[in-house]
DNA sequence: CACATTAGTGTATGATATACACAGTAGTGT
DNA sequence: ACACTACTGTGTATATCATACACTAATGTG
């Protein structure tokens, strides 16, 4: 309390991952910040020969990482659990990484993985971006809690770009113009991730040993709760329409006819978007 | 130190959003959390006359929460801030809201408003589901700190209704199923959601005192390692197809040819979405 | 071989969520 | 009017985190 010359705040951020806003003390400080997070997910680690060997690499600490937030969840994965797992003190975790959010991006890369190499003859660009959005929406149930962080905030690392780089190949054949095919590679990208969070949130509950019927309920309560309210006129009569029950492989509700799974309404939500893309990749070529 | 009969561990949380596993004591713990999580969502606020009123309602807190959560991001959403901002103690606000988690879905809802009732002529379904995009995407990016949580895991309130009932209501008119509403529901949701978030990372950065070009300059840096690199051929191609710097405006990247804004990569997106819909629709009108 | 540099450790600190007990308050039943 | 009781806000304590700092041991370099 006393001590006034000891306090050198060069980057405090405290806790959680976005900075700290009562301790930044100017905004070159937060770009800074940002500019150099992506540093460690390319650099390669230099070692200068001088002190002793150190007794694991990035890798095995961003392993170990990985393996918790697979098995409890993001909110488990603290420097204590990673370093208990590891054999070594919390502190130790700071001769690799600077901080939690270094770690946690770098573990967000390494958890992406790359998409499986298409080398043999392609298919065809649709069902080559469908095999694509189909790898990803995988992945992403694979590890839900790469959900729990927002994406693009997190620098993009080589895996990142990996993927990026796996649906533009999809689409290169398409003769599209490098703007278009990044709007396509957006468009895709952009369905994928928000069409997934239901299906995320159940891979989730799974993961903390919730029944389906218990996910299910929990959802499907919530949006009982429209049936008969005035404000919800369309829904209500959506959900009512038929059987009023919730179906558990059902995508958000309860609906009349055979319920579409989750899936099933992915893919129809996909070959929406791609009879879009599709019409617009025909168009170029008439004119 | 010493007292052993202190310790009656009911359901803590310890911290973060997702329950803590380490302490879950059975699956049946987690889905009665789960099921219960959005009743103060929907509750009316029924006041045993008994004691003393209370000081605030809950939308007072709320209120404060969010204006928190405005200025200084999610991060800086605590109880100590929130109780600070309100002139109470932080345990004051355990009499409002079992824990934070509940504090944020009520404040996540709250925030997301209700979405401009249209009530004048409708315009055409597709015409009303751009609408009805972009007001979603405006939200978001005035509000970026909504991003950061996982929506889906998050209950789902009277207002989260009220958006879902706004777009249902647009495509009401189109004479669709309702299997078939709910998934044009889900797949415009996803679309807006998924492919707005590099304009919200940029709508954080700026509520953060990052400038436009800074922000512009940490993102394309990434991109930037792309290029010349063999792992990543079609991508390096499309960067350095024409002028290989990075675009301000642009959505991801440094494309040739005017690059195409956030806002117009997004519009491009959801035309061919609407595009495939609307395909769609008209082919059920033939048969 | 002396020294500078680096690795892992031990300890301390401040932020945070939240449990628990207490004191005051305001309806309720007599 | 009065005692009772349920409820309100407060004060205090604790456990969990991330992380700063100082220390010791190890390891190449001059």
């Amino acid at each position: 309390m006393s001590q006034k010359n000891r306090k050198i705040p060069v980057a405090k951020s405290t806790q959680g991952r976005a900075a700290d806003p009562t301790t930044s003390t100017s905004s070159e400080d937060n770009s800074e910040g940002l500019r150099k997070r992506s540093g460690l997910l390319w650099d390669a680690q230099q070692r200068p020969g001088r002190g002793p060997k150190p007794a694991m690499r990035r890798e095995d600490v961003v392993e170990a990482a990985i393996s918790i937030a697979d098995r409890d969840g993001l909110a488990a994965l603290t420097m204590q659990a990673v370093a208990e797992r590891l054999g070594f003190t919390t502190m130790a975790l700071y001769r690799y990484f600077p901080n939690k959010e270094a770690l946690i991006d770098a573990s967000v890369d390494a958890a992406m993985g790359t998409p499986l190499q298409r080398s043999g003859p392609r298919e065809g660009w649709r069902k080559e971006v469908k095999l694509w959005a189909y790898a990803k929406r995988a992945m992403l149930c694979s590890r839900p809690w790469l959900a729990e962080l927002p994406f693009v905030a997190a620098p993009h690392g080589p895996n990142w770009l990996s993927w990026h780089e796996a649906l533009l190949w999809t689409i290169a054949e398409t003769g599209l113009s490098p703007e278009d095919m990044m709007d396509m590679l957006s468009a895709v990208h952009g369905y994928v991730s928000g069409s997934s969070d239901t299906a995320i949130s159940l891979a989730r509950a799974i993961s903390r040993g919730i029944s389906i019927e218990q996910w299910a309920q929990a959802v499907g309560a919530d949006l009982c709760r429209a049936i008969n309210d005035a404000r919800y006129p369309v829904l209500s009569a959506i959900l009512s329409s038929k059987s009023g029950g919730i179906s558990v492989s059902s995508s958000l509700s309860a609906r009349g006819g055979r319920p579409r799974t989750m899936d099933e309404s992915f893919d129809f939500g996909l070959e929406r978007l791609l009879d879009g893309i599709e019409r617009y990749i025909d168009s170029l070529k008439v004119p």
